[in-house]
DNA sequence: ATAGAGGTTGACGTTACGTCAAGGTCAAGA
DNA sequence: TCTTGACCTTGACGTAACGTCAACCTCTAT
């Protein structure tokens, strides 16, 4: 007593698709076949079956479950190494929520963010992947060794800064300046002092790529809405990149 | 002054396959083509670029990247329909992980799991879906709301008699006796007579399809690992289930 | 015999690129 | 000027697990 292809696919809640697939990859083959090449299952085959959708819905891969079949490896091991990858993948998504909720705040216009962030903009804890990522791990740690190292007070005349040129930053945009006048090249060169004031940055040692790294903060102001923010979104951010390259060309 | 594809792939921390990619698909055109087929890049791109790139690490699909960069969807607006999707991806993984560790923990033995679940080896709410999806939403609404009416007694009474039956289903099936033995058909007789205690299922409405029912069960012990821990395990549910087929056929 | 349901083997589409492969192009030194 | 090595180009396949036609054959009941 056998089934056909659509039967078996019903009993166990699958398609014939699927089916076929499995025996193509090898994962199931019906248990007969006919002359005409129709396939046919029998019981054992549709125990298998279920024992497949089974890992299947606990989300292991084709690959994984035919070692299980083949009992190449042990169902619990199979279940525990694929747990860690979920668990893996959570971590992931936890941490990818927190961000696509921050960059929405940010570009809400929550106020609070702002405050909230130094180190240019960053939270280092927060962007410590993209900190690394963009100016090495050595940069990374040495500003944030640095960071955690001043006191509150020392923080606060840090914040407070950042926010007075960011201010300053928005109301030479906002005044219709050019970005080549004296006003912008005297915040861009108060900027670029301010950023040699953080350790670990091109800007900071003696010999490092200042001109570069200036350039490319600019371009990351416009191109990232979480620095934009900082210089009253992308058009100041613009003017603050436009100002800094030219700062860079002339002195750096 | 422009880049080459790599020098910008450097500059963005990306790939120049992936900007050729971007080319492609029509997301991001170089600024300027070579007479030889070369690509160069702008400012404007980088920025483009690094716009982009920024959108992808929040797991936006390329589809949604270029929508917003046709200022044809708020950034907002796609951020937060993200959102959504990352919450539901994220709570579909929870739910995922909570099915691997209980079977893991079914197939280590652990002796609790049994005792703790009720319904024929599912603890309802546990497995909602899966009794829905196999039995239909009526059947598991009328075994949910006849098990919430029961008292704690009798949920208890019920738990033990699971308990008993499955008990002697083992030693029936250790003994060695044939599936088709008197006493194994007593077995049968005593299972057929307590599914058709549960509301909702075929065995327990008049002119349900007790015997496809019936058979149908005795696959899902052999195949699902959760249900066949409650009978000894995979052979132990294999002889429940020839038992049950045999019953099945003569008296159903 | 015939219709209609069901089966078979391709083969493309999906996501965002990685990874060859085969063959032009560019910049710099001999 | 020629050569060489680094860099560029356009295909095209591979990835995970099937969904979805398309073209054509088979089974079953009337």
């Amino acid at each position: 007593m056998d089934w056909s292809i659509q039967e078996i696919a019903k009993i166990a809640g699958t398609t014939s698709r699927t089916l076929r697939h499995y025996d193509d990859i090898g994962l199931l083959k019906p248990s007969r076949t006919g002359p005409s090449g129709y396939r046919y299952y029998d019981g054992p085959a549709l125990v298998q079956l279920q024992r497949i959708i089974l890992l299947r819905e606990l989300g292991l891969g084709l690959p994984a479950i035919a070692e299980v079949l083949g009992r190449e490896t042990d169902t619990i091991k199979a279940l525990t190494s694929h747990l860690e990858w979920l668990a893996r993948e959570q971590d992931r998504l936890t941490r990818q929520i927190a961000s696509v909720r921050q960059t929405i705040d940010t570009m809400k216009g929550d106020g609070q963010y702002m405050a909230q962030n130094m180190f240019d903009g960053f939270d280092h804890t927060q962007y410590k992947d993209e900190v690394e990522e963009h100016w090495g791990k050595e940069a990374y740690a040495a500003s944030d060794s640095w960071w955690r190292g001043m006191s509150a007070e020392e923080q606060q005349q840090w914040k407070d800064r950042m926010q007075k040129l960011g201010a300053d930053w928005i109301s030479a945009a906002d005044s219709g300046v050019s970005p080549a006048s004296a006003e912008a090249q005297d915040l861009a060169r108060r900027h670029v002092e301010w950023l040699r004031g953080i350790p670990g940055t091109p800007s900071a040692v003696p010999g490092g790529d200042v001109k570069g790294y200036v350039t490319g903060l600019g371009e990351m102001y416009v191109a990232d809405p979480r620095f934009a923010a900082n210089y009253g979104g992308e058009s100041g951010a613009t003017f603050v990149r436009d100002a800094l390259r030219v700062y860079a060309e002339k002195n750096l």
